[in-house]
DNA sequence: GTCTATATCCCGATAGAC
DNA sequence: GTCTATCGGGATATAGAC
């Protein structure tokens, strides 16, 4: 086997990787714009510059391919977890967790995933990097939580599940869409109120 | 005239209008379970016992239904707030309403509409009841918020509108749904975790 | 107004040539 | 693997009899 062709191989298959990747970011976008059900591959296709039966060599199906930006979007959580510094307050590394998925959801890049949709449930499960990054993430956070409440920072009367899970929900509030829309407020301050209102709660101190 | 024919009149349009809600309480469960994009029309008319063409004599549109639906949850937003005592404090009142609202959602019947679908957006706003009752709604809520931060309840450095936008949202909170998913809480004090993180917030006091 | 039956369209998925 | 063209199913909406 001559070296021309190993290269030749190898410039394909990164060839195909970077048009999947175009593929994922596509509808990453458009699942975050529309949401699951609206969103169609016919729209994918024709934005990622791709006849719709070529993408279907890369995703078997439409739930397949939501999956794939899902785990894309758990692997770049996971990979900014990793990335903050171990020996910082727990309390400190949340917000800096949340604060990065508001600014996610408002730079239009957060997929809005029904949790209803069963099939795309199945898909989700399914998916072994999705599953892979949301565990870890959510493992991670959870140690945080714990930390956090036995420091004295977070609340520690309430269950640490109920505070990831309230983490996680932020990653879909329609509250960040509402200020934006009111147009009063730029989007740093809109993550900075929801911060706020997150950890600080609406009442007085 | 004689009386009998008004009486019977009457009668019809009694049936009739108790068919139509009967409609928009199927809608209304549906839009809970599954969102505006996966209901469908012949399981609304499925369930209510009526045949598609039927529901379209009462309903020009999906979008309509959807409207009616949600003008139908204003209006038993707007009648509960109206029903709460007028001396209370505002701050037990606009918890008083959360509450509500949670509960609603609980009980399977806060429709979930996205707030991205266009179309669906042109058919709320047109709604005169649907606006009429989020008006309402809104301008009580805004009047009390801004009492509570007078009287140093809610933290007053919060803009009325963001404590407001807060609210609303809780009303498709996901959050709620994953502690029930999550089998450790009952429904009583998935309510007041979520209250109490709304409002008091995650950190430790 | 209610029904059965149907029109019409759109979408997910595939066939088959290249 | 990529394309054009198409299938098959399901959804919204309507026709027309009663």
């Amino acid at each position: 086997m001559n070296p021309d062709n190993a290269v030749r191989t190898s410039f394909k298959q990164q060839m195909l990787q970077a048009r999947e990747e175009a593929i994922i970011q596509t509808a990453n976008r458009l699942l975050a714009e529309k949401g699951f059900e609206a969103m169609t591959v016919d729209e994918v296709a024709l934005q990622a510059g791709i006849a719709k039966a070529s993408l279907y060599k890369h995703f078997a199906s439409k739930e397949e391919l939501a999956a794939a930006a899902t785990a894309r979007v758990m692997r770049r959580a996971r990979d900014f977890i990793r990335a903050l510094p171990e020996q910082a307050p727990p309390l400190d590394k949340l917000r800096a967790v949340l604060r990065w998925t508001l600014e996610v959801k408002l730079a239009g890049d957060m997929p809005s995933l029904p949790s209803r949709n069963s099939t795309l449930r199945t898909a989700l499960i399914g998916n072994q990097d999705c599953m892979e990054g949301w565990m870890e993430v959510s493992d991670r956070l959870r140690a945080w939580i714990e930390a956090a409440q036995a420091a004295g920072a977070l609340n520690p009367a309430l269950p640490a599940v109920a505070v990831l899970y309230t983490f996680f929900a932020r990653a879909c509030d329609p509250a960040l869409e509402f200020l934006r829309i009111g147009g009063r407020y730029q989007d740093e301050q809109i993550v900075t109120l929801v911060l706020s209102t997150c950890f600080e709660g609406l009442n007085a101190r």
